[in-house]
Formats: structure tokens, sequence, C-alpha cells
RNA sequence: GCGCCAGUAGCUCAGCUGGAUAGAGCAUCGGAUUUCUAAUCCGGCGGUCGAGGGUUCAAAUCCUUCCUGGCGCGCCA
């Protein structure tokens, strides 16, 4: 527990009835610093002593007496405010991070523990677009968050690379596939045979048997039909490889739905063992009416199983492979409906641990004027977003800082966090317009804000150019910009505790935002370096500090920290 | 039709599990730099928190009805 919150918790149990949990939880901080630095609403006790709470704040506030580290105590209406010892509160606060350093926020909760990430989970032969980034992006931040707090993390990339589509592609490329080229497809050419099996299967629906045969091939194991397949995973997994590189997002393990195929019998076999299964309109399903769900499909008339087939699957070899304590699956919230099936199929089945499974569902990503659509080719290649937003950040510098080194390698930092942190910083939940204008402004609320302010930081520290210590005097830390911002600091591991219980990577995008603006208003107001040698010692300390919170919190969501920009 | 999610300033969003005066950014208007990077900061403008009803000492937050938008609802993933 928060040591000065601990204080407080103390003061008050004396006093009153309540347990030490049930202070700790209502403690809450002021609306604005004068008012106090922590505040115990007084509702509750009113309601157990049938008094007014303005009075029960009164009366507290009588009996309470202040002991260092808390200097003062005042009843506000129905509040009683606890004032802290400045000094003391940043002597604590700012030596913390100076000792811990690149691990200032993290803790051990979750040591021995392990988390399984499904996400980014793209499809083969199909390009990588902008909304296939929030998988990535929001994946790879929980990935980050849950390292933080002790987890052992395996994030996998559950590629989809099975289906009769594979079929699709084979027949086109035996067709149309260009001799001479084969050696050098890209998956724009991969693309191209997709919308050309299409088009022509539209006049010629014989195209379309000729699919399902080469899939039952490939599922038979037929050497042609696994070549190419290998071949066109080969050639999608390059260019995926070549965006993950660019987003430095990490994968430890590429395993695609193919990898189930030889499970899936084993699965409907244990299903059908605990009785859960029957065939309804020739399909093999479990009914999960009386869940109030339509029902679960596992086999097509046609024999073929499902996607939900090789998810149960998928969860079984998971729990058998990674013995985990959480699977999640970031995962659009259209799929919402069937992560909710399978993990009952898996709770009928007898798992205990089908309740530790979480769907991390985020919203949509679409257009002003409609949805993306990868048939209709209405789509914004991200790898063409990562571009555009690596040379308008390029152009900006040679504005601003045409005297920059390594211009060129901080424009692809500065970018392409601009594209992650405009991703991260909404609420999971929602939908995302996509716009070129809001994706790419870099003033205000945005990724280059907050690197851009760390980037302040360093070049101070530079100039400074001594050793930083904590031996300073504290008491210059007092002025209100000032001890905002050490309090703020001072929040930084509730952040990343709260954003892991939520799977909410956006609370670190708004911390990280308010972080900035009060060192920015700081910045403004103070003097860091002058003449007072005892003053700059203490502000830089200050600055440390704040860029060390900085460089943490950008770490944490996969965004770099350059030190000039 | 049924289910899930969303609706807060002109636009994009915060608002921590019911609490103090609903906050930011963008846009717009006006200001701040002989001094640590102006990708910054300060101020003005801007709100019947979709609408009604209810619960409560207290509702943007909880319940309910309705409106609007998105998504989903057996052989795609």
């Amino acid at each position: 527990m928060d040591y000065f919150i601990k204080s407080i918790v103390s003061l008050l149990k004396e006093k009153t009835d309540l347990r030490e949990d049930e202070i700790e939880k209502r403690i809450e901080i002021p609306p604005v610093l004068k008012m106090g630095d922590y505040a115990f609403p007084c509702y509750t006790l009113s309601k157990i002593l049938k008094k007014p709470p303005n009075s029960i704040a009164e009366e507290l506030t009588k009996i309470l007496h202040p002991v260092s580290p808390i200097t003062g105590i005042r009843a506000i209406g129905p509040y009683v405010n606890f004032f802290v010892d400045r000094s003391i509160f940043s002597e604590r606060a700012l030596k913390k991070i100076h000792e811990e350093k690149d691990s200032y926020g993290s803790d051990d909760t979750g040591s021995g523990k392990t988390i399984v990430i499904d996400y980014s989970s793209p499809n083969i032969a199909k390009h990588l677009a902008v909304h296939h980034l929030r998988s990535a992006v929001i994946g790879n931040a929980i990935y980050h968050i849950y390292k933080a707090l002790g987890y052992s993390c395996v994030g996998i990339n559950h590629l989809g690379d099975w289906g009769t589509q594979f079929g699709q592609l084979i027949v086109a490329y035996r067709r149309w596939g260009d001799e001479s080229t084969r050696k050098t497809y890209t998956v724009t050419d991969l693309n191209s045979l997709y919308v050309k099996f299409h088009q022509e299967a539209e006049k010629n629906p014989a195209l379309e048997d000729e699919a399902r045969e080469w899939f039952k091939k490939l599922e038979a194991g037929d050497p042609e039909a696994r070549t190419l397949w290998q071949h066109f995973k080969d050639i999608s997994l390059k260019e995926f490889q070549k965006l993950y590189d660019m987003l430095e997002v990490h994968f430890d393990a590429y395993i695609g739905e193919s990898f189930y195929n030889t499970m899936v019998e084993d699965t409907i076999r244990r299903i059908k063992e605990k009785g859960l299964a029957k065939i309804s309109e020739e399909a093999l399903i479990v009914d999960l009416e009386p869940y109030n769900m339509p029902p679960c499909l596992l086999r097509k008339k046609d024999d073929a199983t499902l996607y939900a087939t090789r998810d149960i699957a998928a969860a079984e070899y998971r729990m058998r492979t990674y013995n985990f304590d959480k699977m999640t699956y970031v995962v659009g919230s259209e799929q919402k409906l069937h992560f909710k099936q399978i993990f009952k199929v898996l709770e009928l089945m007898g798992y205990d641990w089908a309740s530790r499974c979480v769907h991390i569902d985020f919203g949509l990503m679409k257009f002003k004027d409609g949805k993306m659509s990868t048939r209709k080719g209405k789509v914004v290649l991200l790898e063409d977003l990562l571009i555009e937003a690596i040379e308008r950040i390029r152009k900006i510098i040679e504005e601003k800082n045409p005297l920059l080194e390594d211009k060129d390698a901080v424009a692809k930092e500065v970018g392409i966090g601009a594209i992650i942190f405009a991703d991260l910083s909404t609420k999971r939940n929602k939908d995302i317009v996509f716009d070129w204008d809001t994706v790419l402004n870099f003033e205000g609320e945005t990724g280059p804000y907050v690197q851009y302010t760390h980037a302040r930081l360093c070049s101070i520290l530079r100039k400074y150019n001594q050793p930083v210590t904590g031996e300073v005097n504290y008491e210059l830390l007092k002025e209100d910009e000032t001890f905002r911002l050490i309090k703020n600091l001072w929040q930084f591991p509730s952040v990343i505790q709260r954003a892991a219980e939520s799977y909410e990577p956006s609370l670190l995008c708004n911390y990280l935002i308010d972080v900035c603006g009060n060192l920015n208003r700081f910045y403004n107001t103070y003097r860091v370096l002058s003449d007072v040698e005892e003053l700059t010692k203490a502000r830089v300390f200050l600055v440390d500090a704040t860029r060390q919170v900085i460089k943490n919190g950008l770490n944490i969501i996969g965004i770099h920290s350059p030190d000039r920009m």
C-alpha cells in the first residue's frame, strides 16, 4: 500500500470502526490541490452513525492529530482532507524513482504466474491494413503491462492459415500464376489472384468445386497442395514480419490454425464423451440454448471443422503447453459471441480454467462513410500509414530542428510512436473512425507531445552535465506546480496496476499526457538550470525522475523515447 | 425480431467501481520566448452529460422505457 495512504489509514483506524481495507478503498485524491493531498469521505460513516457527513467530518477532524508525514487535517464539507509534508513526500517519491530506474512502476505481484496473450492473428495472403493495428498494439501493450507485474507472458500470433480460401488460392495460382515471377511473389500478387478467383468463379462456378477439392487435398497432406500452401505462408509471414519489426511487436510463438488440424478430432471426441454434442440440420453442434446462446458449430455437414472447433482445440493445447493462469484473446468486439460460446463449451467440458479465459475486445475501425473491407479493397494499408507518418515527422524535424543528428532514425521512432499512441489512447471499447488528419496530427494529446517532453528533459540534463543526485534540499520543491508533478509521478505504479486489471492500455496514455501537462506547466513556470546551485540540484533531480517515468511509460506501451527530436 | 456495445463542448475523447465546481485536446479568438527545444504554456469562447421516468442525502455514473448509431445472431474467420 502507498506509504502516505497507509499513514492516513492508521490514523483513521483508531478513531473509526471501519476495517483497514474499507478505509483504504475510500481514500481519494481531492480534485484540486488546495483542498489537500488525500481525502476521506464521510458518507459511509454517516449511514452507520446516522449523523450528517459534514458533522462527522468536523468531529473526526477534531480528534485526529496529524503525525508525520501528515501535517494537516481539515474538514471541508463531508470530507476529511489530509495534507502531507511536501518535502517528505518529494524525497520519498523521487528517491524511489531514482533507485528503481527502468523498473519504477513494476512489481512482482504476478511472479510465478503465466499469461497467454493471443494478438494480431492476421489472415495469410492478405495485407495488414490499419484496422489490423489495434489487436497488435493492444496485445503488445498488455504483454508489457503484465511483464511489468512480474508475469511470465506468452505472446501468440494465431495466424489464419487454414480454410477453404486456401483451396481457392491454390486453384488461382495454378491457373493464372505467372511462372516467371513466382519466386518473387508478394502479398499483393496473392491478393490479386484471390480477387481474380472470385471474378472468374462468378462466370464459372465449377472453380468453387475445384477449390474445395484442393482444400481437401491440403487437409489430406497432398504434397503439391502442401508446398503451395507453405509458399503462401512464407510470402505472407515475410511481409508481416517487416511490419512487426517496424512496430516492434514481438511474439513468442507463431502458431496458426492449421497447427490444430491434427488435434480437432480428439477435441471433438472429448466433447462427445461429455455428451455435449449433437446433430442438428446435418451439422455437429453443442446446443447452448440453456445459456441463451446460439449453438456452437463443431462440424459442417460436409464434415469439415470450423474455427470454433479449432479455437477449442487451441485452448486445450495452450493449457497443456503453458499451464496458464490467464489466457487472453485480443480480438475485435464483433467476435464477442464467438468467444462467449467457446468459453462456455470449455466450461461445459469441465475445465475450471475456462473462467480464466478473457476476450479483450476492441471497437472497429471504420471510415467516415462506412466500414473497411478487404474484399472491396477499401482499406488503408498499414505500411502506407506508417510510411506517411514517418515522412510527415521527417518534414517537421527539418523545419523545427534541422541540425538534429540521425533524423531518419528519430523520424521513424516518432512517426511510428505517433501511430501507436493514437491507436492506444482511446478506450478499447470504442469504435474508431479512421481519418488521416486525426491520426497524423502531432500536436496536443499525442505521442510526439509525450516524446517531445521527454526530449526536452534530456536536453536539460545534457546541459547540466553532472551526476544527478538525490541529496538535495526537498524544501525547494514545494511550489504547487512542482508538487503537483511529483504527486503525479507517484501514481505511476497504480496506473499500471489498473491498466492490467482492466486490460486497458489507454489508461497509460492518459497518464502520460497528464504527467507531460504537469511537467510542461512546471517547465514554463520555473527555470531548472540557474546560478542558485541548491535550487538547480533539486529541480534537476525532479527533471530526471520525470524523464524516467515518461520513458518507462512509453516503453510499456511500446514506444521509443528519443533523447532529441 | 432478439442480444451486446456506444451516445458527455462544433469535432475527438477523459471522468478511477455513486460523491466536492463535469475536465482535456483539436478548431476558433487573444496572449507568453534577450534565458533549459514554441511539437510548449496561459487566457477567452464553448455543456438541458441522447430523451423521459425511477432509486438515493447525493446520478454523467445504478435501474427502467424510448430514440439514434455500430456490431452480432448454424454450416466464413
